[in-house]
DNA sequence: TGGTGGTATTATGAATTCAAAATGCTAAAA
DNA sequence: TTTTAGCATTTTGAATTCATAATACCACCA
């Protein structure tokens, strides 16, 4: 029997501004006009503002006191310093993961693992980044640390609208994909301090950090800020 | 030149409640009023209920759709979740601040160490968790990565109110000093990956958990819930 | 006596209203 | 021509009001 959604309002349409902020439809630095979401969603401001206060606190917007809000604007050092802090959790996860997987779990992640073998060795890059998140995913889930998760969710949400462009070099692919055998292995002996070497290690998230060197404007460049 | 506070009610009525929690004076599980809190804040109910989303998203506050909101309850299992993500974080504080530090900075620490140690020596345990706190608040400072410290903050500050109690057995506490030195060394050394690995093994935090086994509530115990 | 149904009360959710701050515009002065 | 003072407009902050869901209470019935 599933749970019976008591959705308020403030839930719905802060769903819907993060929405808005992952898809880019509201851009980095952008005013949120409170008068015109309001009228987009066909809600008073009271939920719109307690929804505001939310995102704010989940890092997703920035409230200016009387002057109205902002899409958080990331610069290219909150970007990296939140990369390193997703290895570390990566990092635990891996080493939780390791006290609580099942052996079904285990089967499962190796049948991801193989699959994007198989996309790695067609040069699928879009299929193996997705097959590759799932196996992140799926180790994260298996860390039974709903704490961890939370935490984790929260800070990819914040640089989920900056992943993209990733060009793969040939050796930085290998390298990843080497990376994901020694996980595997670590992670059919259960070695919990191994694969949280890997993962804190795994360069996957050090190579979007330089490939974003380009990407992201750096400091504030007070122009980029208005309207 | 210090930077003028537009203090908002909503900010305002957050720090009193997080702090009424904080001190125990609304206990976990207590049904919050908002009729009671606005009266005695004398503010109306619009600023609360704002505050409480945030408090809300920062795991202090559980809002029940149409039922209110209540001191969010800490079961076992969250806090040895949060202890563990704690862990990982100083870890990852420890190996940044090691590329970061200054002479300076790490002659304070050693300052603070020479301290430490002084009330280790005399048993001295309440001064002794104070100065122990600044070296582990130093290094998170050093670590220059502002979104590791806002988020060690906010879960040290989920499961603040339940720091108390801590009996430390003499060969504990040995064996927690006898970390620091290590970390202290390595410090010194700017050795990052080191030093991340004592601070993820430091018992202090193991320590704690295994202390609270008898004070949190075991799951949800309908009773406590109530009044 | 225990349980069910229905009404009254209370508390929450959301819209509206009122107040205050910020912004934009015009005009006057240096 | 540029700057600044002052007013009008817009936007945000907070209180109030209205609507709706939850709770408490009581009578009625088995």
């Amino acid at each position: 029997m599933s749970k019976i959604q008591h959705r308020n309002l403030y839930r719905e349409v802060a769903d819907r501004v993060r929405d808005l902020i992952e898809r880019g439809e509201l851009m980095p630095g952008e005013r949120i006009s409170e008068k015109e979401l309001c009228e987009s969603f066909g809600v008073s401001r009271t939920p719109l503002r307690e929804a505001l206060k939310v995102l704010a606190s989940e890092g997703l917007v920035e409230l200016l006191p009387n002057r109205g809000a902002r899409v958080m604007r990331l610069t290219l050092k909150m970007v990296k310093d939140t990369y390193d802090l997703m290895s570390a959790l990566e990092g635990l996860s891996g080493e939780l993961a390791c006290q609580h997987i099942s052996d079904k779990e285990i089967d499962k992640i190796c049948g991801l693992h193989e699959r994007m073998l198989d996309h790695y060795r067609k040069r699928e890059l879009q299929e193996y980044f997705q097959v590759n998140q799932q196996i992140h995913e799926s180790i994260l889930a298996a860390s039974n640390n709903e704490v961890l998760q939370e935490m984790y969710n929260n800070l990819s949400q914040r640089v989920k609208r900056v992943r993209y462009s990733k060009q793969m070099t040939d050796t930085f692919w290998r390298q990843a994909v080497e990376d994901h055998e020694n996980m595997i292995a670590a992670l059919k002996k259960r070695d919990g301090p191994l694969l949280g070497q890997i993962l804190r290690d795994h360069l996957c998230n050090k190579l979007e950090v330089a490939s974003l060197s380009g990407v992201i404007e750096e400091e504030a460049s007070p122009s980029a800020a208005n309207s």
